[in-house]
DNA sequence: AAACTTTGTTAGGTAATCCTAATAATAAAC
DNA sequence: GTTTATTATTAGGATTACCTAACAAAGTTT
């Protein structure tokens, strides 16, 4: 089950997005990346290969394993699909959003990861153009208030004109 | 400044609920909310009264300060709009939105949660009954398609029939 | 009020993550 | 091929947040 704690989890998705960027990786790699001192940095690596999810030897080159890779695809799979969810839906601007990402990634239970990422392909199943109530949530939340075809239209709904009770907001 | 570590805001929230449904709050109440054992909460509650964020004397009741009631309950309403939005957009069961509410509510920036917030006011604005689109998602978890209605009327746009690009998600 | 039960405290320990300072290995430059 | 610069490692410590076991106070029963 869940035997890697947050923070290696975190270790092992850095080392897979640094090795998507690089023929090599190394700990200054993720010492940029991560913003963490190296000492943290070759504590956790020695602790991933343990378990067999990276192969390193002293002054060596960090790499991951088949089990670690599949295993730091799906973490990275969990950080884009938030880190999207935040930017894309919500309306977070992109480096919040990716923070903000990495910081909760590693808690959220596996049904509320499933929600959501269903609930991320939903609203983007078209991806032409977003649909027009997720326009009308990032004017709201850009000017505070619903953009003048929702308040024209609801205006109409209070004065009883329209009802058809299949719309929402808008 | 966030001078609180997640550890103690969660004792802090922890000690408002206690405070909402009985008189007085002792150790043993948060021992059952928390599920923790009491050696950790007498030593976080020691550490809330030197924030004077409580009042606490040796084998007394915990009682929230000013200040302290303040901030937990701006920390109670983070947990209940993210268990809200889990469980009433997202669709997951409460007691999943609850938990994970609970494992992120202290991790997440300002501005995200400001736009959470705001998302989950904008889709709740007409709280008689949930938009279109929110049901349509609602069925696409369950079901994993999405719902009749939809389905034909996304034909029809196919067909060039129907397509006048104001509707997403049917 | 003595005995028992419940509740709270202290002492001491563990695990996860981080850090600094000192040291060592490797790589680059002269 | 020494010297220098870069990079990595070790040792030792701090913090947060838990725990168990032993003890102490408060509350309850008889």
């Amino acid at each position: 089950m869940d035997v890697l704690t947050p923070g290696l989890e975190n270790y092992l998705e850095a080392i897979l997005r640094v090795g998507l960027e690089k023929e090599v990786v190394r700990v200054k790699d993720i010492e940029k990346l991560l913003n963490v001192k190296a000492p943290s940095i070759v504590e956790s690596v020695k602790s991933l290969a343990e378990r067999d999810l990276v192969e390193y030897e002293r002054y060596g080159y960090i790499k991951l394993t088949e089990k670690g890779t599949r295993i730091a695809r799906e973490i990275y799979r969990r950080h884009k699909m938030l880190a999207g969810f935040f930017n894309r839906i919500i309306g977070v601007d992109l480096e919040t959003a990716t923070q903000d990402a990495c910081a909760i990634e590693h808690y959220l239970s596996k049904k509320t990861l499933d929600h959501l990422l269903k609930f991320v392909e939903f609203v983007e199943s078209h991806p032409e153009r977003e649909p027009m109530w997720l326009s009308s949530f990032h004017y709201y939340v850009k000017y505070g208030e619903l953009p003048d075809y929702c308040r024209k239209r609801r205006e109409e709904v209070k004065k009883g004109k329209i009802n058809n009770g299949k719309e929402k907001n808008c």
